[in-house]
DNA sequence: CTACTAACATACGCTTCGTATGCCAATTGA
DNA sequence: TCAATTGGCATACGAAGCGTATGTTAGTAG
């Protein structure tokens, strides 16, 4: 008796998904051999076309697979939180930690981009932007931060920054000073949203 | 009588560069043929490989190109503003705008960084980032910025902020709505650099 | 039990890249 | 002025890599 059918090809699946995944982190998407990853995970590119048309969409799916995690991650670690605000800090160094890991920072931040287009147009891969978006939505019901700028226009914006913090910090020679400082001018700027620069919540 | 001798390579070089800009800039870096933009030069890929020693290498020319060209039309409008903090408040918005030309977004935002790696380690493309360091280390000085934040660093940050204000303005529906929303709130965050948020010097 | 479908593998042609080689013009030195 | 040599550029060739078209086999439905 073999396995169900329905599993076999979910494996399949998997297996193709975290071999791709592996080659285009290390060695990057137009490096990586189609040949190559695919026999690496005991296959063909004839499993690769039939199950995902072709390379860009193999590289949607491995996307679409670190974005959940990433999400799950972030929501973990800011779930304890003391303060909304502080919530919504601890999702962003949150982030930029995660951009820290060479695969992230390859497939998400650079070959992604540039074989897929803007990330704000991917179809599964915005869960990130989409929580900070909702904090900080919260955060202007509440008065912390001030009501004149867009939600998620502000979490893009941020964004953007927090990948730029976490090159910084992943290309330094002394990435635990560079760690501390980069975190520091990421927390000034984002007071730039508080309402009221007296009290901060920290 | 012909032409000098440098003269022509010269011309020839700058003709494989404007070809390959234009054709990056259009169709990308990975679905540009050098046999079809060498062509479309009058050449081969024989005076590619010649100067350039491969792609790769022309990719690195186009960019020192475009970012000497980008820094002078920074520095240019920049240069006139009645406070310090607004010639650097124009310098940021400049580049926003400069980031919104196709051409730019996708060379120097998107391949460049696929191809080459972090654009922070590039030889000669950095003028723009080094121009906003120059100010934010004075505006320092003269005690307008927190002096809590490492100036290039901020200015790193701030980058990829407008990149991606650029971006979100680019693929707008509504371009102009969208720029006012994205500008506002880039500014905003600006703020959070600025030692007393009561007297903001607009 | 037969026929059909779906999951994969194999085979082929096309494009593209990099290198090795060849040619020609321009400079150099006498 | 005339070799000799250098350097700019083209041509030719081989090696991948990708996409498609075509098998082949194993489940599945009637």
């Amino acid at each position: 008796m073999h396995k169900p059918r329905k599993e076999m090809i979910a494996e399949t699946r998997a297996k193709l998904i975290a071999a791709a995944r592996h080659a285009f982190g290390t060695i990057g998407y137009a490096q990586a051999s189609m040949d190559d990853f695919t026999a690496s995970a005991g296959l063909t590119r004839g499993a690769l076309y039939h199950h995902f048309g072709d390379k860009k969409g193999l590289l949607q799916a491995v996307i679409a697979e670190m974005d959940s995690e990433m999400a799950a991650r972030v929501n973990e670690v800011a779930s304890r939180a003391p303060t909304r605000w502080q919530h919504f800090v601890d999702e962003c160094t949150t982030y930029i930690e995660m951009a820290l890991e060479p695969e992230i920072q390859r497939i998400m931040f650079r070959d992604g981009p540039a074989v897929l287009g803007d990330p704000a147009q991917w179809p599964n891969a915005n869960a990130c932007v989409g929580s900070m978006t909702d904090h900080l939505t919260r955060l202007q019901e509440e008065g912390v931060v001030v009501p004149s700028v867009d939600p998620e226009t502000a979490a893009r914006l941020i964004n953007g920054a927090s990948s730029q913090a976490a090159q910084r910090i992943a290309n330094s020679s002394d990435p635990e000073a560079t760690s501390k400082t980069v975190v520091t001018a990421f927390k000034q700027l984002l007071e730039g949203l508080l309402n009221k620069p007296g009290p901060r919540p920290d």
